[in-house]
DNA sequence: TGAAATTCTTTACGCGCGTAAAAATACTGC
DNA sequence: GCAGTATTTTTACGCGCGTAAAGAATTTCA
C-alpha cells in the first residue's frame, strides 16, 4: 500500500496496465473480466489503494446500488435491531444502505422521502408510521421509488409487504393466558400510532369469540411515540380507579408493557404467575428489553431475522424485475411465544 | 406543480428565465442572486419541482455537503437519541447528515471509516468504539476527513472533543447516596467497552478518599455491547454468592443497572430508598429507559442537548476553518442528577 | 442623466466515470 | 497452426453540474 493517492480510473489503469474501460468493467463485476486481468487489477488494488468516486459512478448509472431503510422511530430498540438486520442483508448483496428515522414526526417522513428521491436509490425498504403518515405521499413516492413496506402495512402501498401475522401474536398470547389463568382484557392505546395495533385488537375479540369469553378492552389516553410513558400513565390511572376489568392484562405491545409494569411497580401491585401476585401481564413484540423488566415480560416474538431477510429478498426480486412486480404481495410471519415470568 | 419531469439544469433554467450558470448559483446561496432573480427561480420551483442531481454537484465541489455521523451502537436508545439531536442540528445549518451504527463490531466500525472516505464528507462526527476500536485506523480516518470526537474520547484523535464529565457524574452520585445513605460499592463490568468506564471507575475512588471511605470496586465478567445481561448476570452471581460489599451500589452505567434491577427482582431483593429495602441502586447516564425501571433508577443525567450542539457547532466550525483547528480542544459537560425510587 | 458598480448571459471547459463501436489481440478446440 | 470466439484496447461521447472569463444588461447613486 503506496502512499500514492490517485486520483482517478484512468490513473489507476494505467498503474495496472489495463485499459479504463476495462477496468471499469471489473468493477461493476469482477467475474466478467478474464481471470489474468482480474489478477492484474487486483495486484495493483493492493498496491495503490483506489476506489472509484461514488459520484461519478452514480451520475453515470441510471440505477444506482443504494437502498434506503427507513424505520418511524428508532429510539425504539425494536427498529434498531431490525434495521441492523436489513443493513447486514443489503451489505452482503453488495448494495449500499442508508438508515433513515422520521423520529415519529409525519413532516421529517415525508423530508425523508423527498430526499430519498434524490438518491435515486434502487429500492427501498420502508417502516411508515402509520396512521399519522401522510399516506398520499406514501402512494406518490411508491410510484416512482420501488418499496418495499415492512413492520407496518398501509393498504395497496409498494410492491410488497413483509411483516409479522399479527393475528398470531394475539393467538398464542390469548391462548396462553386462558389456558394457564384466565381470559385476559386487552390494553391498547385508544389511538394507536401502528396500523398493527387495530388487527391485534381485532385478533383479540376474534378470540374472545371462539374461546367464548367477554372481551374487555381498555383504552388509554395519549399520543406519540412514548409508549412507554403512556402505558404508565394508563396503568397509574387505571390502578387508582381500581378500573382494572380482569387480573390478567394483554398489552398490545411490550413498550406499553414496559409502562405498566412500572406503574404496577410503583403502586407495590405484585405482576407474575405466583399465588400472591395480583395481576398477570403479557404482550408483544419480544422488545429487546423485554427480558429485563420486573417480571421479565411474557410475550410473543417476531421473527426479525426471517423479516428483515425476506423483505430485503423481495426488494432485490423487485429491483431486478425492473422495479414493478406483477402482483402486491403480503408476506406475514407467525409469532413465537417466550414464556418468561410477568404471566 | 405541472407533471413535468425535468431533466437538468439547463432544462429548469430555461423555464424559469435565468441562465444556467445564476441558476447554480443560486442553489449554492440563494442569496448570492439579486432580489427579482431569485423570485423568479423560486417561481419557477413552485412550478415544476426540480432538484439538482446531488451526484452531479458533490462530484463537481471539492467539499460535499455530506456529514457522518457514527455511533457504536445503535440499539442503545442512549446513541439513538443523540443522534437524532445531532441530525436535526446538521439539518439546520443547511448539511446532509447521514448515521452509522458500528454495531458493537471493530471490522464494521473500520468499514464506515472506509465507506465514509468514499462519501467526501465535510466532516464526520464519531463517537468511537471505545477499547475495541482500531486506533491507527480512526487516527489514519481523523487525518484525512475532518472528524470531531463525541461521547467517548481517544486520546489526541480528531479535531476536537465533546462529551460528558465523567467525574462529573460519579461527584454528584457518590456525594448523593453518602449523604443520603452510605458510602457506595461500585459496580462495572471487568473490561469495559467504553473509556467512559475508567473515568468513571477512577472518580470514585477519587471520591472515596476525599470522603475518607474505603473504595469497594466490583468487577463482573462478560463482553461485547449486551449491558442489561451482563449486569443482569453478574448481579445474579454477587447475590448467590452473598458477596455485595454494600447495600448501596453504584453502577457505572445505566444499562448494567437496568440489568441488576432485574436480577434483584428476580431473587426476590426489593431496591430502594425505603426502610424495607435491602439495596439501594444509583447510576449514570440518565438512559430513556431508566425511568421505567422498577424502582425508577436514580442516576446522573448526561446533557444531551449541550453535546449534541456543541459538538455540530465544533464540526461546523472545523469545516469553515478549512479542517484543521489550530489545538485539539476538549469540551466536556457537567452531569445533572435526577433522583427517582432506586436510591 | 450618466458613469460606476452589480448582476446576468454567453461560451466554454472540466469533473470521473459508464458505455458504445470498431479494431486489435488473446485464447479455445481441433 | 488454424479458424472461430472471447476479451481487451482505442477512441469517443455523454451524464449534470461547478466554475471561470468576457461581454451585455441592469441597477445604483451622485
Amino acid at each position: 500500500m503506496t502512499e500514492t493517492p490517485i486520483r482517478n480510473m484512468e490513473e489507476f489503469a494505467r498503474l495496472s496496465g489495463i485499459s479504463r474501460p476495462t477496468v471499469s468493467k471489473f468493477f461493476n463485476d469482477p467475474d466478467s473480466v478474464r481471470r489474468s486481468t482480474r489478477e492484474k487489477i487486483e495486484a495493483a488494488l493492493e498496491k495503490y489503494d483506489y476506489r472509484p468516486n461514488i459520484y461519478a459512478i452514480n451520475q453515470n448509472r441510471k440505477l444506482t446500488k443504494n437502498v434506503g431503510i427507513v424505520v418511524p422511530y428508532l429510539a425504539d430498540p425494536f427498529f434498531a435491531e431490525i434495521a441492523r438486520y436489513i443493513e447486514q442483508a443489503c451489505i452482503a448483496a453488495g448494495y449500499r444502505p442508508t438508515l433513515f428515522s422520521a423520529h415519529g414526526d409525519p413532516a421529517l417522513e415525508i423530508e425523508i422521502m423527498d430526499n430519498l428521491r434524490a438518491l435515486k436509490p434502487a429500492g427501498v425498504l420502508m417502516a411508515p408510521l402509520g396512521r399519522a403518515s401522510d399516506k398520499s405521499a406514501i402512494e406518490a413516492f411508491c410510484r416512482n421509488v420501488p418499496t418495499v413496506l415492512f413492520d407496518s402495512n398501509i393498504e395497496g402501498m409498494g410492491e410488497a409487504f413483509v411483516g409479522s401475522d399479527n393475528a398470531s401474536f394475539v393467538t398464542e398470547t390469548v391462548e396462553y393466558l386462558t389456558r394457564s389463568a384466565e381470559p385476559p382484557c386487552f390494553f391498547e392505546m385508544k389511538h394507536p400510532a401502528n396500523p398493527n395495533a387495530n388487527k391485534r385488537r381485532a385478533a383479540y375479540l376474534a378470540m374472545a369469540e371462539k374461546l367464548g369469553f367477554a372481551p374487555q378492552v381498555i383504552q388509554i389516553e395519549g399520543t406519540g411515540w412514548g409508549f412507554e410513558e403512556i402505558g404508565r400513565q394508563g396503568g397509574l390511572k387505571l390502578l387508582e380507579e381500581n378500573a382494572l376489568p380482569s387480573p390478567v392484562i394483554l398489552c398490545s405491545n411490550d413498550r406499553l408493557a414496559i409502562g405498566l409494569l412500572s406503574a404496577c411497580y410503583e403502586r407495590g401491585i405484585r405482576v407474575g404467575r405466583e399465588p400472591e401476585c395480583a395481576l398477570r401481564v403479557a404482550s408483544h413484540d419480544d422488545h429487546p428489553f423485554s427480558r429485563f423488566t420486573c417480571p421479565s415480560l411474557t410475550t410473543a416474538a417476531h421473527d426479525y431475522a426471517a423479516v428483515s431477510d425476506t423483505a430485503v429478498e423481495s426488494l432485490f426480486r423487485l429491483v431486478e424485475g425492473g422495479g414493478k412486480l406483477k402482483e402486491r404481495s403480503e408476506t406475514l410471519f407467525r409469532a413465537r411465544l417466550i414464556m418468561r415470568n410477568s404471566a
